[in-house]
Parts: structure tokens; sequence; C-alpha cells
DNA sequence: ATATATCCGACCAGATTTGTCGGACATAGC
DNA sequence: GCTATGTCCGACAAATCTGGTCGGATATAT
């Protein structure tokens, strides 16, 4: 019933690949891709919509690679799934411009803008630095919403 | 980033419709779907699946259709989506039999299994009575969620 | 200069979603 | 019993989305 994209999947486990290193050491597309068996290119293509999106610094040439732009604390869940499915919402019909029916427009769709406020808010309260397997499970709230 | 389907959009819309009606009174699917331009057949099989799931009960023959098979109160929004979507969840490590890589299983996953909850119970706090376009916006509150 | 990276766009194949069609069965009213 | 109107159900067509691939351009360290 919400299912995260094999895309922004790969790019929340490069992101922790990364939280987990030691701060400012590059890790190539290729190295990352190579450990969790995603497909090389692929996981390129993230990293560079990630890098755009100001998650990660890219560096160019022999030795280069991705390091994460802020301290993993800093980056929620939320900012990486949404840098890769973009700001897509609950409803359909937000999507394209007004198609449900006619002026009927949809009672359901502003509960369910409340709704999907709510997970914006519980993806935000998850840091990266809290997905790094040595964290015994411990999860950042925010404000008592996990 | 989170979107519904239009089959789950045309369930709930169906839905908050029958809602609004006296109980009891029979809407055939030909009916809802000509009131907000949605097509027939598609909706005939969306309604089937909720009755299957006894959210519904239909009634064949002339003058048939479908009714509720309880009070809106007692219907969330979530049953209505979880009946048309089915039962999937945040990352799609969870659908295929274990897809992660290979035992590096996700530290993801877990994290995000409780923003899945989250999500699950704000979609169970919206009851399909407070969908009805006569409500003023106020929606069921389970815990403070919304 | 060369090897190794990121970058970028285009492209293909497969899966999923959306929508359609045809026919079987059930019920009400005549 | 016959017919009109409805649900039911599976299979199928069309369209869209997604995952993954390829080729080439650019940047950088040695």
């Amino acid at each position: 019933m919400l299912k995260l994209s094999k895309k922004a999947d790969y790019a929340l486990i490069a992101v922790r690949h990364l939280a987990q290193k030691p701060l400012a050491t590059a890790c190539s597309a290729k190295e990352i891709a190579r450990s969790y068996g995603i497909p090389t290119e692929l996981l390129a293509k993230i990293l560079q919509k990630l890098s755009k999106n100001g998650l990660l610094v890219s560096q160019h040439g022999t030795n280069g690679g991705y390091v994460l732009a802020r301290h993993p604390r800093e980056i929620s869940a939320f900012e990486v799934i949404r840098a890769i499915e973009g700001p897509l919402f609950i409803t359909s019909c937000v999507t394209d411009k007004r198609e449900c029916g006619q002026m009927t427009s949809c009672t359901i769709r502003e509960p369910l803008q409340r709704v999907n406020e709510t997970l914006v808010r519980a993806l935000s309260a998850v840091s990266m630095s809290s997905l790094s397997s040595d964290a015994p499970g411990l999860v950042q709230i925010d404000g008592g919403l996990l």
C-alpha cells in the first residue's frame, strides 16, 4: 500500500553506507554498487541525483567519488526519498492538474493530505545516522510520532 | 513520493458516495461511475473487490447494487485502501522475499517499518464518515496523530 | 597522456496499471 | 417462465512507469 521504488531503496542504502564511513572519505559509485549487488550504472544515476539535490558532494577524477554534504544526523530519510521520488502526494488527483471528475473534486483529498503530512513528518524524523548498522535501533524522535 | 493508485482513489470516492446515501440504499456500479466520470467496468471490479473484502454488500438483480456493510463511522480509509492495494509495505525489500543484496539486509528496513506503522495508524484514524462533503473537515482522531 | 571517476541523455525491455470486452449467473417484475 | 437489469469473473489490450543499459563527454590525479 506504500512502496518505495527500488531507486529510493538504493539511495537510502548508499547514503547510509556513506554515513558509516569516516567523514570526508570519498566512495565511488562502483564501489558502493558492488558492495550491495546494485547495478552500477543505475546507482551512478541515483547518486548523481542526490548530489544535484545537495545531499552528496561529488568529486571527479581518479580516487574520486561521493561524500555526504552534511553530517548524517542532519540528513533525513525524507530528503533522500524526495530527492529520488520527487514531491509526489498521496492522492493521484494532485499529480496531474485536477482530474477528479468535475468540481466534485474529492472531498477525499483534503483529509488524506493530512495523512500525507503525518507521513512526511515521520520520515523527516528518521535521520541517516539512526540507520547505521551499529545503532541499536534507536530512532530520532521528533514529537512522539514514532 | 507516496501515491495511491487511481483504483484506490476510485474506491475511496465510491465508498464515500455510499456513506452519504441514507443507509441501506443500494447504488449500482454504473450509477456511481457515471456520477464521477469513472470507467464503469473498472469501478465495477473495484466494488467487487470491496465487497469480497467485507466492506460492501452486493445485491444482485434488478434495482440491485452495493450497500455499505457497516456504518461509515466504522469503516476506515485504511481498510478501503488495503482492500484494493493489498498489504504492501514501505520498503521494496519486503515485497519479494529477501532481495536486499546478501545478508547485508537493509538496516534500512527496520526503522522504515516503523514509519509504515505510523502511516497505517494515520489512515486508520480517518473514517469514511469524516470524508462526507458536509463534514466541516473534522477528522476522527485516534491518539493525537493528525 | 592516461587511467579513473563523475556526468548526462537517450534508449530498451519488462512490469505494473488502467481500462475494455464477453459471457455467466442472480434477482425482480411481468 | 421470460426478460430486463444488475452483479460477477476472467482474460486481454493499451498505456504508463520502472529498472536497467549504453555511449560518450568532462574532470582530475598520477
